[in-house]
DNA sequence: ATAATATGACTGACCGGTCGGTCGGAATAT
DNA sequence: ATATTCCGACCGACCGGTCAGTCATATTAT
C-alpha cells in the first residue's frame, strides 16, 4: 500500500480533528501506525504535508468542473449542475472543509508555506473564468439576463464557499439538503432571464 | 486611556498578521506598548483573548442587525440593506476576517476555547430567526415569492459569509464594490415573486 | 506608607525536525 | 544451497528553539 497516501489520510484525519497548528507529526504518524521518523521520508516538513493536502482538494474540484464544463448540456443546466455538484462535493468533504478554511486564512495572511503566492488565489481565478464563459453562453442563448459577469462569478462561488462554512456549523445532513435545492432555485432565478 | 481595548486592538493586528496560534503574546504586548505581564492583569490567557475579540465581532454585527431589522423599512429594503451593510462590514473589518475565519474553523471542531458550545452557532441561529421573520413578511405582504424561509435565510448568511472570504483573497474594493451590487440584485430577484 | 499596577526574566512543557542505528530482504559470491 | 554483503525503509530518542504563563521586583498612585 502506498505510505505516502497513508500519511495523508491521517494527516488530514489528524488536522481536522486538532488544527493545522495544534496537530502533531507525531499524532499523523500514530495515526498511520508508523513511526515519526517514517513521515520525514516521505515529506520535508509539516508545511510540505499541507501543500499536498490543498493540492489534493483543488484537483478533485478541477476534475468536476472540467469535466461538467467540457460537457454538451446547456448553460441552465451547466451551471445548475455545478451547484449541486459543488455543494454535494462540500458535504462529502465534511471535516476537510475545517483544513480549507485554515488554509485559507493562510492563503489570505498572503505567506502560505513559505511562498507568496496561494492555489487559492489561482484556482479561484480559474474557476471564476469557467463560469464566466458559462455565463456568457447563457447571456448569448437569452437563457440568461444580461449582467455583469464577473460579478455574478464571484457570486456563484461565494455562494459555494458559502453554504460549505455553513454546514461546518450546521453539519445535519437533512436540512442541508433542502437548503440545496432551495439555494439553486433562488440562485437559477436570479439569473435566468 | 482603557488598557484593556488598548491590548484587544492589539491582539487584533497580531492575530490577523501572523494567525491565532503564530501570534505571540510578547508580541501583542509590544504592539500595545505594554510589558508581556501586563496583558495577563487585564486577560487569564491566550484563549480568553480569542473570546473577548470573538464577542467584539458578532456585537459589532448584532447592533446592526437589530437596528435594522427593527425600523420601519419594508421587507425589500430591510433584507438589501441587510446585505448592503454586511457586505460593507465584512469589507471594513478587513484583516479581522483571517482572524473570524480561524475562530470559525475552531467552532467547527466543535472544542472552542475550552467549551464546547460556541457563540458562532448561538449567533447564527438568532440572525437566521431575524432574517427568516423578515421574510415571512415580505411574503405576507407578497412582496417575496413563497419559499422554504429556512433555506432562504441559510442561503442569505452563506452569500453574505462567502461574500467575505472571496474578499480575503481578492483584496481590490473597487472590484468588489461591483460585484456587491450585482450580487445584491441577483440575490433579491432570487426571492422577489 | 502601602496599595495597586506594571514589568520582563525565568521556567517548563511542547514539538518540529534530525540522525545514528536496526532489521528484513534482495543481490551476489562461494 | 547457503553464506555474505548490501541496501534503504523504518524507527524513536534526542536536540534546540519557542512561547504561554508565573512571580519577584519595581514603579506609580493614593
Amino acid at each position: 500500500m502506498n505510505k505516502k497516501q497513508l500519511i495523508i489520510e491521517a494527516a488530514i484525519k489528524v488536522f481536522a480533528r486538532d488544527g493545522l497548528e495544534k496537530g502533531k507529526i507525531a499524532d499523523i504518524a500514530k495515526e498511520a501506525g508508523i513511526g515519526k521518523g517514517t513521515v520525514y521520508e516521505y515529506f520535508r516538513s509539516k508545511n510540505d504535508i499541507f501543500k499536498v493536502i490543498e493540492e489534493s482538494v483543488f484537483s478533485d474540484f478541477s476534475i468536476v468542473f472540467e469535466e461538467l464544463n467540457s460537457s454538451t448540456l446547456s448553460p441552465t443546466k451547466k451551471l445548475s449542475n455545478l451547484l449541486e455538484q459543488g455543494i454535494d462535493m462540500f458535504m462529502e468533504m465534511g471535516d476537510v472543509l475545517l483544513i480549507i478554511m485554515e488554509l485559507w486564512a493562510q492563503a489570505g495572511r498572503g505567506h502560505v508555506h513559505g511562498s507568496d503566492s496561494s492555489l487559492f488565489v489561482e484556482y479561484y481565478d480559474n474557476f471564476r473564468k469557467g463560469v464566466e464563459s458559462i455565463l456568457s453562453d447563457g447571456i448569448l442563448s437569452g437563457e440568461f439576463r444580461d449582467m455583469n459577469k464577473e460579478g455574478v462569478a464571484t457570486l456563484l462561488l461565494a455562494f459555494m464557499d458559502g453554504l460549505g462554512w455553513q454546514f461546518v456549523i450546521l453539519k445535519d445532513s437533512k436540512k442541508i439538503n433542502k437548503i440545496k435545492s432551495e439555494a439553486i432555485e433562488s440562485f437559477m432565478r436570479g439569473i435566468s432571464n
